[in-house]
DNA sequence: ACCTGAACACCGTTCAAGT
DNA sequence: ACCTGAACACCGTTCAAGT
């Protein structure tokens, strides 16, 4: 992508290569091949280089891995905010949250298997707060409605992501409940369970209920 | 554990060894020492037995990791449902999936970072399916309701099985938010968010929220 | 049927050495 | 300061061979 990689400025540099590029290439290739595809090795081959190479610019594997999510937490841009009412903006960046994570699959679904949710959105959720400020939650009350909001879609992205994701296991709801039968729960039912839910609109409804839960139905900012 | 190991009807066996006290012993393992530690290699040395033996037995490492999760799935017993309606009765197996979650931390967590999450609760989401026909609920509207409650508690197990079971990343949020300044977001918020919530009574409000946005209530059980 | 031994192709990481 | 080459200790998996 960048020029940079070829520079030679007549130093003693053989390649020219800089630690945020090597962190710049291998988001590239984590949302490309997914994120077992980046071992150092591949990495390496990649930058044209050797694998030593990345270990003197940005230390080992999780190191690596952490400067990714950082890099791809600051390049995912804070869309505009819309909405009336503070309830009606926290659900905006909410579904900020949820598109910039399909947008980002591998390297969202890497953060969330490292435990780096936060990392990767907290300037969404930084402007989460403040929409709970201007609606009068704040203090211990802002923070449990921002953990009960991030929860849930995060509980969301857990399902979002795992489908044409890691496509080895077939454990997979639908395929799970087509063999399950019980004389307690309606055929109607268990025939629906073999079908994806319409997880947009399921989205919508119960990230609303939380929100509501937890934001006072306001009209107008303070 | 049981005595079947050492066990050697004078058959050709040498061992003595069958699938399921192999997948056993790697559910042990798994909850002792984490899922990373269960190697192919370390489970045949806990066995006493040879890599390869693993591998005639349950077959390679997916297969086995599954299999620990089913084991587990089949293990966590069906505890009693108590409530007087069906929103409560709900809830009461949404505790259940939560509690569960918390003693089997390392399984948990293993099933979730596979995609299997469903796999191992399957047995809970089937008692909530039945409290849903119970309260009118069946079709694509239980589906949809089983999937917005599982979802809204898998969010809480992202939380909660992060905290002291991968302590090399230091990416937690308490110690994040530590370092944020913002003047739209008053310093009572931000030092509320250093502090870690309160997930119980968090579990406890939010569920009950979405609980109550896809069950009617209805007083008295059909 | 059940298990071993040796081998293969990978992996992350280190360390001395080069310019 | 920046990069290479060789080496180490691991890993999952396979395959022929033993009893």
């Amino acid at each position: 992508m960048s020029t940079t990689a070829t520079r030679n400025e007549g130093t003693g540099r053989r390649v020219g290569l800089d630690r945020d590029e090597v962190i710049q290439r291998a988001l590239d290739l984590i949302e490309r091949d997914g994120s077992e595809a980046l071992t150092m090795r591949a990495l390496a081959t990649e930058l044209g280089v050797t694998t030593t190479t990345i270990y003197w610019h940005v230390g080992g594997r999780e190191e690596l891995l952490t400067a990714v999510i950082e890099l791809l937490s600051r390049q995912q841009a804070e869309a505009e905010i819309v909405g009336d009412d503070p309830r009606e903006r926290v659900f905006c960046i909410a579904r900020q949250i949820w598109t910039n994570a399909q947008a980002h699959r591998n390297v969202t679904s890497l953060a969330h298997r490292m435990g780096a949710t936060t990392l990767l959105e907290m300037p969404m959720e930084l402007a989460m707060l403040r929409e709970f400020e201007s609606a009068g939650v704040r203090g211990a009350k802002a923070r449990d409605a921002l953990q009960a909001v991030i929860l849930c879609v995060a509980g969301f992205l857990v399902v979002a992501l795992r489908s044409p994701a890691s496509g080895s296991l077939d454990a997979h709801s639908t395929e799970l409940w087509s063999t399950v039968e019980d004389d307690r729960v309606s055929a109607a039912t268990l025939k629906a369970l073999t079908r994806p839910s319409d997880l947009e609109a399921l989205f919508n409804t119960t990230v609303t209920a939380v929100i509501n839960q937890f934001v006072p139905d306001s009209g107008t900012a303070a």
